[in-house]
This record gives C-alpha cells, sequence and structure tokens, in this order.
DNA sequence: CATGAATGAGAGTTCATTCAT
DNA sequence: GATGAATGAACTCTCATTCAT
C-alpha cells in the first residue's frame, strides 16, 4: 500500500501546487484576469494538466475558498479556551482581522469578490462559513448574559461587529490606506484596531512584524 | 462660440447617456462582464461610436468613479451647516451608507473594486476622495475638541468610523446576509447602522422604503 | 437607399460566400472535421468574422440544410405541371436523384448527417422537407386513382419509393459503388434508375454529362 | 504452446471486450462524439489500456466493421440452401434488413459512415463485403436464369435491390419517419419492406417483436 | 499487463479595439 | 459624428496519444 499511498500524496501535493501558484497570482491581478494557462505557465505544466486536477477554473476558485474558511475557523478556535467572553470576542475580532491581513488573496476570494456561478449557499464550504459565524454570536451572547454588552438583537451585533472588521480588512485589501504616510499604514491599522475593540490591554500579536506588514503586495 | 458651446454639451449630453447606460449594466454583472458592445447595444448606437466619448474601456470606469466621488462629496456638504459636530458626524455617517445603499453600482466601482491599471494616485477623483475624508477628519477633530470624543490620534479614529459603514456597506452589497431569514434582512441592517452609530435620535432616513429595500436587486 | 441596400447585398454576399465555402468544405471532410478556422481561411478573413454572419457553427449548418431543401423543392415542384401522375411522379424522383447526385454536400447534411443539438422538428426548413414530402404523396395518391399503381397506404408507398432513392443516392455518395469496375459507375447509376423506376421511356436528363459524373469527387 | 495460446486468447478476449462496449456507446452518439477515455471509463480500465489493443481510436473502427460484414455474411448464407432462387432472394433481402434494424450501430459504421483515413479497397474487410455481394448477384443471376426476373445487366439489378434495402434501413436508422405519427412507424416499415420487396407469404421474423422496435432508441 | 501522468494541437468562441467610409 | 466591417489576441476546455514506471 505504500505505492499506492505515495501516488496519492504526489497527486495530492500537485494539486496544492497548483492551489498555490493560483492564489499567487491570483493576488496580483484577480481571479478573473488569471487564465489558466498563467497558472500552468508558472508551474511549468501544460494547461491540460490543470485539467487532471480540477474540472475546471472555477473549482479551483471553489477549493481555495474552501481552504480559506477552513483556515480562518481553524484560527478562530483558538479563542475558545478564553473564559472572559468579553476577551474572548477581542481574540476573536484579532484573529479575524489577523486572518485578512496575513491571507489578503484568501479574504478578497471568500469575502470581496463577486459570486461566480453556483449559488453560495449551494457550495460545501458555506458550512463552515457558517459555523465561524456562530461562534461569533455565541461569543456575543455570553457577553450579553454577563451584562458586559448592550442587550440587543444577537445577530444584529453580531453583523455590526462582523462589519467593523471587514471594513478595515477590505479598505486595507483594497489599499484605501493610501491617505496616510507610507510608514504609518501599519501603526493606523493598529490603532484603529484599537479604537473600534476598545482594547486597551496588551496584544500577544504583533501587527508589525514582517508577514502583516502587508502595505507593499497590496494593489490598488 | 455658440456653436462650440452646443456642440461641446451634445458631446457632453451622450457621455452622460454612455455613463448611465454603463452604470446600470455594471450593477447587474459588475464591469468586466460588461462588454462595450452590451452598452453601445442599449444606447442603441455601435460599439465604434463609444470611443468617439471614451478613450477606452477603464476611462468609462474612471469617469464613473470620478461621478460616484462627486455625489458622495455633495450628499457629504449637506452635513456641514449643522453646528453639533457629534450630530453632524452622524448625519455624515448616515449620509455615506445612505449613499452606499442607493448607489451600490458607485459604490462598488469606487471602494470594492480591484484597481484597473492606473493607479489610484494617479487619478484626478483622487483629490475629491481626499476631500470627503478631511470632511470626516474635521468632524472628528470638532468632536475631540469638544470632548465628545475620546482624544486619539485623528487618522486613527476617522479610519475606524469609515471602516465600520465600509464594512456594513459592502457585506450588505455582496449580499452576506445570506444567513438571516430573508424578511429580518432589511431590520438587521437598519438594527446594524443604529448600534453602530449609536443613533436613538429620529431619522429623517428610512432604509425600509423601495429604493433603499436592496435585497432582491443584489447579487452575491 | 440605394447605399443602405449595397451594404445589405454585401451582407448576404458575404453569407453566401462564407457558405459556399464551408460546403465545398464539408464535402470533402465532413461537417465535423472542418473547423470555422478551416473556413475563414479560405475565404481569408480571419474566424472572428465568420461570427459576424453566424451566431455559431451549427447555424451554418442549419442554413445549408435550408438552402438545400429549398433547393430540392424548386427543383421538385418543376414535376407539377406534368399531366399524366405515373410520369409525375418519375420525373419527381428524377429530380430527387439528380439533386443528391449533382449536391452531394446538402445531401448528406439534409439526410445522412447524424442530428446536430436542435430537434429536427424545432428547425424552420422542417416544413419544407415536409412540403416536399406531401408533393410526392401527393403523386402517390393520384397514381393510385387512376389505377396506375396498387391501392396501398399512400404513407407506405410513399416511404418506399423515397426509399429506394435514397439508397442509390446514399450508397453513390458514400462511394459504395467500387465494386463496380470505375468506368462503368455512371452507367450503373442510370440502369439502377431505370431498374428501379421501371422507366422504359426517353430521358430528358442525361447522368452521363459532367456535373453528374460525381466518381471522382466523392470520398469513401 | 500451451501458454502462448491461453495469452493469444486472453489478449482476444480484452480485444472483444473493448470492441463490444466502444459499440454500445457509439450507437447513442456516434463514433466521432466518443472519446477513448469514454470506453476505457466503461471497461474500467485505464485509456492507455486500449492503445494495447488497438493501434488507434480508427483501428477500432475497422475491427467493428470487420466484425459487422462478417456478422452479415453469416446471417446471409443461411438463405443459400433455399432451392428457389426468387424466396431465396427474398431471404437474403429480409436477412439484410433485419440486420440492419437489429444492429443500428453496426450498420451505421459499415454503410453510413464517413471513411476515416484509410481508403474502402484497402481494408481487410472489404472482401467479405465483396463475398456478401456475390451472393446477392448469383441470387439474382438465378432468377434470371430462370425467368422468375427480367434480364438485365446484372449489376445494375443487384445494385437497385441493394439500394431500396439500404435506403430503408438508412432512413429508418437516421429517424427519418418523424412525418408519420409515432404510433404508426413500425407498421409503416413493415408495410414498406412488403411493398418494396412484394412478399405475401408468411414471414418467420416479426419487425414487431422488441429487438427490432427501434424507434426509441433511434437518434436523429 | 496496466496505468498515471502528461501534453501538443487544436476546438469553438469572445471582445476591446481600429479604421475606412 | 457615426458606423459596418474586421481582427488579433485571448480565452476555457477537450482529446488522441505517449511513455516511464
Amino acid at each position: 500500500m505504500g505505492i499506492k499511498e505515495r501516488k496519492e500524496q504526489e497527486k495530492s501535493e500537485m494539486r496544492v501546487r497548483i492551489l498555490k501558484t493560483a492564489m499567487k497570482l491570483f493576488l496580483d491581478k484577480g481571479f478573473d484576469n488569471i487564465t489558466i494557462r498563467n497558472i500552468a505557465e508558472k508551474i511549468e505544466y501544460s494547461p491540460a494538466t490543470i485539467y487532471l486536477y480540477f474540472m475546471n477554473k472555477d473549482e479551483i476558485l471553489y477549493a481555495l475558498r474552501k481552504e480559506g474558511f477552513e483556515k480562518l475557523h481553524e484560527l478562530q478556535k483558538t479563542s475558545l479556551n478564553i473564559k472572559d467572553p468579553l476577551k474572548r470576542l477581542l481574540k476573536h475580532g484579532e484573529a479575524y482581522i489577523l486572518f485578512a491581513l496575513e491571507n489578503p488573496e484568501y479574504y478578497d476570494l471568500m469575502f470581496m469578490m463577486r459570486g461566480h456561478v453556483k449559488q453560495i449557499k449551494e457550495l460545501d464550504y458555506y458550512d463552515i462559513g457558517l459555523e465561524s459565524y456562530e461562534l461569533l454570536k455565541n461569543n456575543v451572547k455570553d457577553c450579553m448574559a454577563q451584562g458586559l454588552f448592550p442587550r440587543t438583537n444577537v445577530d444584529i451585533a453580531a453583523f455590526s461587529l462582523w462589519s467593523c472588521v471587514h471594513g478595515m480588512a477590505s479598505l486595507i485589501i483594497r489599499g484605501r490606506g493610501i491617505m496616510f504616510p507610507e510608514e504609518q499604514v501599519n501603526n493606523i491599522i493598529k490603532g484603529a484596531l484599537n479604537f473600534m475593540l476598545k482594547v486597551n490591554h496588551d496584544k500577544n500579536w504583533d501587527i508589525n512584524n514582517k508577514s502583516t506588514n502587508l502595505k507593499p503586495e497590496l494593489n490598488t
């Protein structure tokens, strides 16, 4: 069975290779402006080869989105063991924005792109996305229950919070920080997070490290 | 010079016609999925005619964006005569979100689309956008000056507020309300606006009226 | 209006040119083996140009089939002024086989090809084909009425007669005369027609003339 | 040599399997629309395996045609022991049409398809086809010799008769009975056969039984 | 014997753009 | 000013076929 497994793994490795390459290209130019040929050339295979691993171009998109939702969900689950609901909520928000800033390509495909063909609800990653949203809602509920938060409709509150972090993430990803002096962008991001989340406590994540210094890689 | 002026005006009327038509089409399918031919057919001219008024497809985009920024700026200036800085800020925010929800096509082109070719800073509407942003900053500054607002970096505060409204607008425009029961979407939008803007006073705009009941026209 | 008409005519001339060229190519290799590019190259235009005159490849097929049915119908109507029903029937048969042998490309598309996409009954040339068939049936009916023909079900008789001529035409078009010495093929065709139609009277058409000496142009 | 023989037989079994599967697929969609992959999937082998048994796709076609000609020849030989030449000829015709209606896939490949690459005369089944034709000619000759048939050129008479049955078979196989009411198609076929073959004697084959009720399986 | 992986060649089709009239 | 006609350059996708293992 060793042989069979190795083959399977190679197959899977190729898929990953295609996905990674596609992702990189999408970041630069957007899904619609990347062709199967572009991807094929980058991995030095023929275009036809791509079709051995993905039924069509959209399947690549769906696969990446699924990956994205899984990654995000994984990140967000790390907040689950925090007792204090407000801190948990903050951690949840941080995880979200961190994911967006570190994986702008994924974030774009997941939350910023126009729909492609299939209805969102039919896609198999819809459930994972929903789970992430449930996590958020539970946090909000807990906060309300403990009086740490004004009592209102949970969905409304959750959607509002989501909007705040999504707003920041998407403005930055689309390069709408340009009115700030280049060197201050990161500080502004950090500050805005604080401002929005009213966070005064110490952070265990630092927006200034290399991987999150997104400015130069972003395009308008 | 009468003739020249009339000519110019006719030229300008045609431009407007093209822009309006293009805009309507973009709303449905997005800029990338509308062809010059689509626009030409709609206005019952030949594709070649479009090129008499616009150098290329991108120029249409730029013109529309400029229009958008002008409209938005106009809307936002209406808040200038409000004395109370906090109320002025709220009015400013309302105007923004109202613009987004009533003109999702413009909003998409202005704040959600990927950049096309030219760098944003090179574009002639950059200044107008900046002016709008200055308006926001002034409001924030005034609020801080009068102690209505915690004193922090103005840019950070402004960017944060912008993020909140942009987040909501863009999630709604991309149809990410799907986890809510269809009939509650509008309530959630209204509720979230209240939640974020902490608005308790009477509103002179109503999210439930026809033109802002956006749900059915939006696509994911 | 002179200009407009000339333009229209040119447009129509181009359509004809494309159809003629396509037809020639189909004769050699069959519809499925001819590409839009092949046609474009032959007429020394770009492939995209073809699409200015035909929506897609199938439309070319349909147009040609329609032409074919019209041509055939025209030919068959010439028999209408013959009084004697049997002679009229013979003339009808001759016209049919003559059409097939002189226009093997049309005949192939009309009666020998596999169906392409649209259901035959939906196509606008279905009616013309039906009319031709009605002509045949009327002839058969008249023959029966005058006792020149055994009385049976008209459809059965008509279908039988059609089968005979179609059989010959299609065998010849597919080159299944190869077991006969090359130089006798035409005689055999003529003889078979006589044999099948029991024709002893003088003919006003001659299978030996150039245009009907089909052998060298046919492929297997 | 036992081993070698067994190997050969296995090889042959696989060939048969491929051919049978290919045949079934061709019936539905036609040779040109079936891919090597389609066949491979159906037999649950890889496409490459097909190439161990056939040089290329065309070889499958040739093999099937050969099979077809052999089957037909076999069927037609059954008429040989009939003394009366006219009855023998009728039996011969019946066998032919029965073969066509029961094996439309074979019949299509053998007599209706365009040639693929090789000239018919070069193919090894050409001889068998010719033998079948000789059988027909001998029958015709015998009929003439016994005065049961008008004396004319034997080739002409034979080709004529062939044309009649081929015409019917091919029109039916291509679904050109559409102008008749659905439920009468079988009657028409039967009637036309009678009409053409002038058969009044009892039949031992029945066009109405399941295997020959071809209508629903045929495509246009 | 069997195949997984790969591909060259090419299919139909689309579209922003040009230009002579 | 307007356009009919044309196209180059791409696009996504398919398939018969090969070959190392």
